[in-house]
RNA sequence: GGGUCGAUAGCUCAGCCGGUAGAGCAGCGGACUUUUAAUCCGUUGGUCGCGAGUUCGAAUCUCGCUCGACCCA
C-alpha cells in the first residue's frame, strides 16, 4: 500500500520494539523484507484432520510434502533443533527446525524469529516421538515481521478493555474469542439458510432515512451536504419492508444493522444486528411457530443440540415455547393482584409509584401494564415465554384484536429474562395506520422522545393495500450472546462502540 | 446519572504500617537435535493512568479527573 519506513508514534517505543525494528532494517537491508510469493497449500486443521491418525511409520512411508503459514505462537530452541508452533485461521501445527534438515544457516535465521512474525515452511509431515503430527521443516522463511509483540503465552490477553479496542490481539490470542465469533457467522449463515429454504427473498433497504420510522427509539442524525437535510441512520427497517409487500414481495427478509441513540451496556449496543421478516396471508400465531421452528434449527445445526446453557442455567429449545399474556405474566410472578386491579388505571400508577419503578405517567392502561410487565416478570422469563396481545398504545403498527380493540395481535418473545423478538399481525388499515401516527406525533409534541414520527408515504403504500401480513423482528446479537453463553453483548460483536481511547 | 472494583515493565501479576520498584513470560547473550507454558546459566528493561494535596519523604494516604469492568436507574 504504502513505502514508508518512518517510526509510528515515539511513545510506544521500547527496548523490545526496537530490538524489531533492526532486525526489520537488517532484513530490508537483506531483499525483500515484505515478500508475497509463498504459496501456502494446505491449513492446519485440514492436515490434522487428514493426517492425525496416520501412526508414525505410516507417516514416513507417505512422504506427504506440505507447505504452511502461519503466526508463531511459540517457540523452543535446542541449539541444532528447534520446534515452533505457527497458528493459521483452522488451527495450530507444530514446525520441527534443524541443521540438518534446512542447513545452519536457515536454522540460525530462524533463532531470530519473534513470536507473533508470520512464517511460511515447507517440509515433509512426521510425528514426534510424543506422537504429535509435525513438519519437517526443509524451508522456513519469514513473511511478515511483527515489531510488536504478542501478549504473554500462557494468560494470553485478559484486560477487557483491550479485548475490545484491539480485538485482533484478542483473536490472536484467545481461542475462545474465535470460536464465538465463527459461532456467530454460523448462526448468521443457518438463518440465511432457513429463510431462502422457505421461500423468502433477502433484501436490502436504505440505512439512511429522512423519516426514521418501524420502532420508538431516538435517532442518530446526519446531515446530507447535496441535499442539504437532515437525514436519519435507521432504527428499524419494518416500514421499508412493508412497502416491499405491497409492491409484490410476498416474503421478504432483512439481516442488518440499526442504530439507535442510547445508552451503553452488557445488553445494548448503538449500532446492533437485527433480523426483520415479513410474510403475506400470515398472522402472530404463525410467526409464533415459525419462529420455534427458526430456534430449533439454529441452535440444531449451530450445537447439535437444543439443551443449552446459559451463565450456569439450562434451558431446552427443543420444548414448546411457554405462551402467556401480559397480565397472565404479572400474575404468574406475583399471583396475589387481580385481573380486574392489573386493568384498572388507578391501581396501576400506585403500584408503580411503590415500586419506584420507570413509567410515563401520561401512558394509560395499557403503557402502565407494559411498565409493570417489564418491572416484575420481565426478567423472570429465563424459559422461552411468548407475551402475547401487547396494548394497543404501545403498538402503533400492529393489528388490533378484531374482539378486543385494545389490544393487539402482537407478541413478544423472552429468554434468559430478555427480549429477544418481537412480531405481529401487521396493520394493514390505512386509515387506522394514520390516526395512530398522530397519536404518536401528539405523544412526541407532549415530550416523549421516543415516539414515532408521521410517514406519510408509508400510510400512501398501505393505501395501496398491504394484504394480510404477518412480521417479526430478531436481535440477532441477543441470539448470538444465547447461544455462545456470553454475558455481554460486547463479547458477541467484533468492535464494539468505545469511548475514544 | 449513582454505587463497587480496577489501571504498576510489551503481557500476566506482586508490592503490607509511607522510606525511592519486584517475579514469571517475552527480549538480549550463552548451553542444549524430539520440545509441548521446554529446561538451565547470565542479563537489559519502569513518567507506578493523569493532576493536585498531606509529608522530610507517596506506587502506597487524601481529593479531583480520565478510561474500563460489573451492578443499579
Amino acid at each position: 500500500m504504502t513505502t514508508e519506513t518512518t517510526t509510528p508514534a515515539q511513545q510506544d517505543e521500547n527496548q523490545i520494539f526496537a530490538e524489531r525494528r533492526s532486525k526489520l532494517n537488517a532484513i530490508r537491508k537483506a531483499g525483500i523484507a515484505f515478500p508475497n510469493d509463498f504459496e501456502r497449500k494446505h491449513l492446519a486443521g485440514d492436515l490434522h484432520a487428514e493426517f492425525g491418525q496416520m501412526s508414525h511409520d505410516e507417516l514416513e512411508a507417505a512422504k506427504v510434502h506440505v507447505a504452511v503459514a502461519g503466526r508463531m505462537m511459540l517457540k523452543r530452541v535446542m541449539g541444532k533443533a528447534s520446534f515452533a508452533t505457527v497458528q493459521d485461521m483452522s488451527g495450530k501445527f507444530q514446525l520441527f527446525i534443524s541443521n540438518g534438515d534446512t542447513g545452519e544457516e536457515a536454522h540460525n535465521a530462524f533463532k531470530h524469529y519473534d513470536l507473533g512474525d508470520i512464517l511460511g515452511a515447507v517440509g515433509v509431515l512426521f510425528k514426534t516421538k510424543t506422537g504429535e503430527l509435525s513438519v519437517r521443516v526443509t524451508q522456513v522463511r519469514l513473511l511478515t515481521k511483527a515489531l510488536r509483540p504478542l501478549p504473554e503465552k500462557f494468560h494470553g490477553l485478559t484486560d477487557q478493555e483491550q479485548k475490545y479496542r484491539q480485538r485482533y490481539l484478542d483473536l490472536i490470542t484467545n481461542e475462545d474469542t474465535r470460536k464465538v465469533f465463527i459461532m456467530r457467522t454460523r448462526i448468521i449463515q443457518t438463518i440465511r439458510e432457513f429463510f431462502i429454504r422457505h421461500g423468502y427473498l433477502e433484501v436490502e433497504t436504505p440505512m439512511m432515512h429522512s423519516i426514521p420510522g418501524g420502532a420508538a427509539a431516538k435517532p442518530f442524525e446526519t446531515h446530507h451536504n447535496a441535499l442539504d437535510m437532515k437525514m436519519y441512520l435507521r432504527i428499524a427497517p419494518e416500514l421499508y419492508l412493508k412497502r416491499l409487500v405491497v409492491g409484490g414481495f410476498e416474503k421478504v427478509f432483512e439481516i442488518n444493522r440499526n442504530f439507535r441513540n442510547e445508552g451503553l451496556s452488557t445488553r445494548h449496543n448503538p449500532e446492533f444486528t437485527m433480523l426483520e421478516f415479513y410474510e403475506a396471508y400470515r398472522d402472530y400465531k404463525y410467526l409464533m411457530d415459525f419462529s420455534e421452528s427458526l430456534f430449533r434449527e439454529v441452535a440444531q445445526k449451530v450445537l447439535g443440540k437444543t439443551l443449552i446453557s446459559y451463565q450456569g442455567k439450562e434451558l431446552d429449545l427443543g420444548k414448546p415455547f411457554h405462551r402467556l399474556t401480559m397480565v397472565q405474566a404479572i400474575q404468574k410472578y406475583h399471583p396475589q393482584f387481580t385481573t380486574a386491579q392489573l386493568n384498572d388505571r388507578d391501581f396501576l400508577v400506585n403500584e408503580l409509584k411503590d415500586l419506584k419503578a420507570k413509567y410515563k405517567p401520561e401512558d394509560g392502561v395499557g403503557g402502565l401494564q407494559l411498565s409493570l410487565f417489564e418491572e416484575l416478570a420481565e426478567a423472570h422469563l429465563f424459559e422461552p415465554t411468548f407475551i402475547v396481545d401487547y396494548p394497543v398504545e404501545v403498538s402503533p403498527l400492529a393489528r388490533s384484536n378484531d374482539k378486543n380493540h385494545d389490544i393487539t395481535e402482537r407478541f413478544e418473545l423472552f429468554i434468559v429474562g430478555r427480549e429477544i423478538a418481537n412480531g405481529f399481525s401487521e396493520l394493514n388499515d390505512a386509515e387506522d395506520q394514520a390516526a395512530r401516527f398522530d397519536a404518536q406525533v401528539a405523544a412526541k409534541e407532549a415530550g416523549d422522545e421516543e415516539a414515532m414520527f408521521k410517514d406519510n408515504d408509508f400510510v400512501r403504500a398501505l393505501e395501496y393495500g398491504l394484504p394480510p401480513t404477518a412480521g417479526e423482528g430478531i436481535g440477532i446479537d441477543r441470539l448470538v450472546m444465547l447461544l455462545t453463553d456470553s454475558a455481554s453483548i460486547r463479547d458477541v460483536i467484533l468492535f464494539p462502540q468505545m469511548r475514544p481511547e
